[in-house]
DNA sequence: AAAATATAGTTTGCGCGCAAAGTATTATGG
DNA sequence: CCATAATACTTTGCGCGCAAACTATATTTT
């Protein structure tokens, strides 16, 4: 039984950007083991390393986590005292997002990854980028409540 | 505190695959509920519609997918009544993977799926190739052992 | 000011995604 | 032929990812 073209599994974008996806996170793995930290933990302690004291909903937009996904993630790292959550003094619904020191520290063992990673890619500088532009279209796309 | 360049979250060209692979997952959540399939469920579909009566070893190939994300996967979908999986008569270790006639049928209330999804997209034709193209360029490098 | 609505975040439930360990079966080396 | 190793899955455990429902607080409406 053959199916259409469209319907074939290898003439499917979205699996290839799937497969990727998932391989990326794979390879990050050995990496971030060495900081102890997942990737996804990986991507909010970079939004944070790059400002913190910010509330959750900041986050959220950085990120592009769910609310629900960061709750519990943000509960780990807190956890692994690398920061605290703390209500808002001007507004008590909101919660602020403040680095610890060890929290701080850690940007310094986590400095090599990225190059670390990108090594494994035979990639040129421009391929790269033309794959972060179509991505950051792909997602902008996506995001459109149309 | 501002973090280097390369640390920076919006330079990261892996939370771009990554959140963007994501939101693909999303979009596509509406569409499917229509045929009650998960995208994994429905990559699996779909390598099924192409060909079915495979081993699992041979989906694992296929779909990409972990055999150990396939075996609770497929038992979803045989619970559905969508395929059967049976022991292999030649090799008992090895599991054969079946349509059912419900698994067939889905097919056609699955075949617009691609476009609906497509028509989300602000994407040429050109763009979404060369989008898979470095998807399945970076698949490849991350898959080699080196 | 009371009621209705909106906002910020938490909780629940389910399905991955995958490493690691386990089971069953087959192939291979001595 | 028997022990060892390899193969093909399955199971376990944990952390997402996210829709939906919920809680708490703030804002707006009347």
């Amino acid at each position: 039984m053959s199916t259409t073209h469209k319907l074939k599994l290898e003439n499917q974008i979205c699996h290839s950007i799937y497969s990727a996806s998932n391989a990326l996170v794979r390879a990050y793995r050995p990496l971030l083991d060495e900081v102890d930290l997942t990737y996804p933990q990986y991507l909010v302690m970079l939004a944070l390393w790059d400002e913190d004291g910010v509330m959750i909903k900041n986050l959220v937009e950085r990120t592009r986590f769910d609310a629900g996904t960061l709750t519990p993630l943000l509960k780990r790292l807190s956890d692994k005292a690398l920061l605290t959550i703390d209500k808002s003094q001007e507004d008590s619904r909101q919660r602020v997002v403040l680095l610890t020191n060890k929290g701080k520290k850690l940007l310094q063992a986590a400095e090599n990854v990225p190059d670390s990673l990108m090594c494994r890619i035979d990639m040129s500088r421009d391929e790269a980028l033309a794959l972060k532009a179509l991505c950051e279209k792909l997602f902008a796309s996506l995001s459109k409540v149309g």
